[in-house]
DNA sequence: CAATCAGCCCGTACGCGGTACGGTATGTTC
DNA sequence: GAACATACCGTACCGCGTACGGGCTGATTG
């Protein structure tokens, strides 16, 4: 049971879909179906029962309606998809001013996205592929490029801080996901899990062979609940990026001239 | 058709697998299937088809066996796939030593990881859930902890420093990957694509209502073949990602005394 | 040697998923 | 009221992972 995202999903069917193409006609009898309904529906299964649990049937069931009647508004389960991760885009805030300049507004952006993801975890899987561009996407993306207007960059490099920080943030909930997916398993935290493999390990390799690998994962165990866990190393990692897009960012702004601490030139 | 890693698989067995647990018997006759000889298999197909055309009447197929027959050495798809990510892990080169300095070693690191998304596309799509521990992972952790160990770092940092690098170098394969099957399926690079829809989306949007997203969005097409594409990002990132980590580092050497070079406290 | 057994191999079948297809009903338009 | 468009959906098909039970074959034991 492969992905989502499948294969053959035609452009420009998904993008009319996207954008709305179409007029709402005003048909009053019938359950009154819409992508709207559809879409609000399948985010609401994903949330409660997981990307995995998401079918056709169990959308159209949530619906009241027959399985097929959904077909009627949406071309197939991708095309479903999409709008299902666009319209999360949507909902997204983004606040016109944060204080602090761009290194705020950065981390802002980097909590708001996080903050998503954390709310439906599914997206992680059904972002798989290169997002198909939806108006929510084009406002998200044009909201989050302000974060980094303007401060010596030009745009590609604009184009790459943001997709070094979002994928960080993905990462990290990614990670923190599958922490707290093992925790509800086994019941253990992720450095209890290793301490008590750890011996199981040594069993197989030569006692000591991973020396490092076995120590350091174990640290978490010890420090859990102080600096460790997800949070932290969500934490760690977007001060590391946002101190290394400050390097080129003083950079330029020495190039630009010392004294300058507008905008400089844009590309 | 959800995901891959699906819900329920034992780890006990899971893990019996990854290591190997069972002497080989040696009966002579029939096909003499073996776990690695599947393990190959599915490599090559995923390779060659893409993990959504990996299927277990497939891999069975390209044995020569029945269908049935690979679940007497594998308990199901699932534990397929953890064991043909292992193996890949297993296949990476790691040389003892690279010359240059923490900086230098995870850059390696960094560039070996990019290779082997680069030559098994579907590792993306196989990754998505907590890796389960098999020796090659095992291996590779420590080997890659190896890059930023001795430079100041405790223990979790250490594991954050290396999560962050890799996360990266996997946001960037993904990037690369989409790119890729976009100018697959159209034609067209990521530029040309922006800029022939520019005009389509302004009908849809007030024109000019996202002037950051449009600009940003076709000067890839312009820069493109110059500075611009997939490989710009990830080394973009990475340099940035370095120059954070390198932040730290320095804190750290400054703390432990101007003059050291050498290894800090490790915990 | 025969009897037994353990492991390997696999045909069949089940349940579940997406969705093609063809129909029916309901409202709109003239 | 006729003609038509649209919304809805029952049925069925194909492909997937895999449970189950059975047959085969070489190894083991007396």
């Amino acid at each position: 049971m492969p992905n989502e995202r499948k294969g053959k999903i035609d452009p420009a069917r998904s993008l009319a879909i996207l954008w709305r193409t179409r007029e709402p006609t005003s048909r009053s009898a019938g359950p009154g179906l819409s992508v709207d309904r559809i879409v609000r529906a399948a985010i609401e299964i994903a949330d409660v029962v997981g990307i995995d649990a998401l079918t056709m049937r169990r959308v159209s069931e949530a619906l009241g309606v027959g399985t097929m009647s959904v077909y009627t508004y949406v071309p197939g389960k991708a095309e479903l998809l999409n709008v299902m991760v666009d319209t999360l885009y949507g909902e997204m805030t983004r606040p016109a001013e944060v204080p602090g300049g761009w290194r705020a507004r950065t981390e802002q952006v980097a909590r708001e996205n996080l903050k998503l993801y954390r709310a439906h975890p599914w997206l992680l899987r059904a972002e798989t592929s290169r997002p198909v561009l939806g108006p929510n996407l084009l406002a998200k993306y044009d909201y989050e490029l302000g974060a980094v207007a303007d401060i010596g960059l030009n745009d590609v490099e604009m184009d790459a801080v943001l997709t070094l920080v979002l994928g960080h943030v993905k990462s990290a909930a990614q990670a923190a996901l599958d922490v707290a997916d093992l925790e509800r398993e086994t019941g253990m935290t992720d450095g209890q899990w290793w301490q008590s493999h750890a011996p199981w390990l040594e069993r197989f390799v030569n006692s000591g062979s991973y020396p490092t690998a076995s120590r350091v994962g174990s640290a978490a165990g010890e420090e859990h609940g102080a600096a460790y866990g997800p949070e932290y190393a969500f934490e760690f990692g977007l001060q590391r990026v946002l101190d290394g897009v400050a390097v080129v960012v003083a950079k330029r702004s020495a190039a630009a001239g010392p004294d300058r601490s507008g905008p400089a030139d844009g590309g």
